[in-house]
DNA sequence: CTGAATGAAAA
DNA sequence: TTTTCATTCAG
């Protein structure tokens, strides 16, 4: 809300007057319901903050915003009401979820409240900037859509998403929600996980969000996590493909310099094919649109060892056929290697693997990379601490804010490997 | 800057 | 039909 001209803001809400109950403007389009039975009652009206301090590099410093729709501006009372919260969440990504799913469940009449200020929002809008014009830049060139980014995304428990959204309809906010959800996360197995073996450590759990810290205590927490393939993403209706997660086509593009394609052990297609001769590979799919058959519960590589044991095996080697394809790679690894690491545990380190052969990037990333051999192999490795999720290679594309500015943007498109490598493989 | 949501408006 | 951008702020 950039205060434009001084005076154009001559609608000045009432700020500083004693709270006697008067609705602004003019009598609303629609009745609102009754009070009592407003669940998600409008925030008050606050002065326009004193303009965001953040330095928004790419406005004009003149910038017209779009007015709000509807339920842009219920997301914004909701927020500000503190409905959810920051004892049950803090991540607005995840909030946004919750938020839109109580808007699904807010009752018809209710909504209309919204849509009435959105119109009279529109109107004010107008008053405001009779010149204003919606002016969308359009980034991409004519054509191809040649770079579209996919983006790695944190997953995000929708079961917990959905109960809270449950118990908003149901009335339930504030303090009475953060008691109704710190008793539904005692019990609650967090759903999490992304296509590939994700290492979900709690700090990661934290991070991600949407996740209470696991509990490991509760023994079934983690094994869970590959017996129900959750994170299924969302995509808005379309006619035809998703628009944010396209299918992967791009041949190649990204920067790989710091990741060579060819003639280099770190990243050598040619160097690990999945000859399905050897092993197919019928654990995952690697089209991030396609659910996966979730892998074997136990493989040989989880020998009852302590670590093993709270954690879910890693899904990706199946068989010790394709372990030994692996195995020919850049990267020897042993069949004993672990899939899993909990964070505090130093990663075991492995005579010429990870410090023989990585690139000067790949050593400065986090070192997980000795952990989740796999995903080193493929050149793979993210994150900035060793505790963000592993990418699904189908999904990733860029992260740059989780890679170390100093190091440069991580920017690979994996489409030609999931292409030509795995596309066989695919369920 | 990005992700999340929904929806208005433009390309 | 598809894309952008309104809000919000931790990551």
């Amino acid at each position: 809300m950039p205060v434009e001209p001084t005076d154009s803001s001559g609608v000045s809400f009432t700020t500083n007057i004693t709270p006697v109950t008067f609705t602004d403007g003019p009598p609303p389009l629609v009745d609102p319901p009754p009070t009592e039975m407003i669940l998600f009652p409008p925030a008050e009206e606050a002065p326009p903050p004193p303009r965001r301090p953040t330095h928004s590099k790419k406005k004009p410093e003149n910038h017209i915003p779009r007015p709000p729709n509807a339920f842009i501006l219920f997301r914004s009372s909701f927020i500000k009401s503190q409905h959810v919260s920051t004892e049950v969440e803090t991540n607005h990504s995840t909030l946004s979820k919750i938020i839109g799913l109580t808007w699904q469940n807010l009752p018809e009449k209710e909504r209309q409240v919204w849509h009435a200020k959105a119109k009279a929002a529109l109107e004010e809008h107008k008053r405001k900037f009779p010149q204003y014009a919606f002016r969308p830049t359009q980034s991409k060139k004519g054509g191809t859509p040649e770079k579209r980014k996919v983006r790695e995304v944190e997953p995000k428990d929708m079961k917990r998403c959905a109960k809270i959204a449950e118990y908003l309809a149901a009335g339930l906010k504030g303090h009475e929600l953060d008691a109704a959800m710190a008793e539904f996360d005692k019990h609650h197995v967090p759903e999490v996980v992304t296509r590939f073996e994700a290492p979900i450590t709690a700090r990661a759990y934290r991070r991600s969000s949407s996740a209470p810290i696991p509990d490991t205590e509760n023994s079934k927490a983690n094994q869970s996590f590959f017996s129900t393939v959750t994170n299924i993403k969302k995509v808005r209706a379309s006619s035809t493909r998703p628009t944010r997660y396209p299918t992967p086509e791009v041949v190649t593009s990204g920067n790989l310099e710091r990741m060579p394609l060819k003639h280099e052990p770190s990243f050598d297609f040619s160097s690990f094919s999945f000859d399905r001769t050897v092993s197919p590979m019928t654990t995952f799919s690697c089209d991030p649109l396609i659910d996966i058959v979730p892998p074997s519960p136990v493989d040989s590589v989880a020998s009852g060892q302590d670590i093993h044991s709270m954690h879910s095996p890693a899904p990706i080697v199946d068989s010790p056929a394709f372990l030994d394809e692996w195995t020919q790679c850049a990267s020897p690894i042993t069949p004993n290697t672990p899939h899993f690491l909990e964070s505090p545990s130093p990663p075991p380190s492995f005579p010429g693997s990870f410090e023989s052969f990585a690139t000067p990037l790949e050593k400065t990333l986090p070192d997980f990379s000795t952990t989740f051999p796999t995903y080193q192999q493929c050149g793979l490795e993210m994150g900035l601490h060793g505790e963000s999720y592993l990418s699904n290679p189908a999904e990733y594309a860029t992260y740059p804010h989780h890679s170390d500015p100093s190091l440069g943007q991580i920017d690979i498109d994996f489409s030609a490997f999931i292409n030509t490598t795995l596309q066989p493989y695919q369920l």
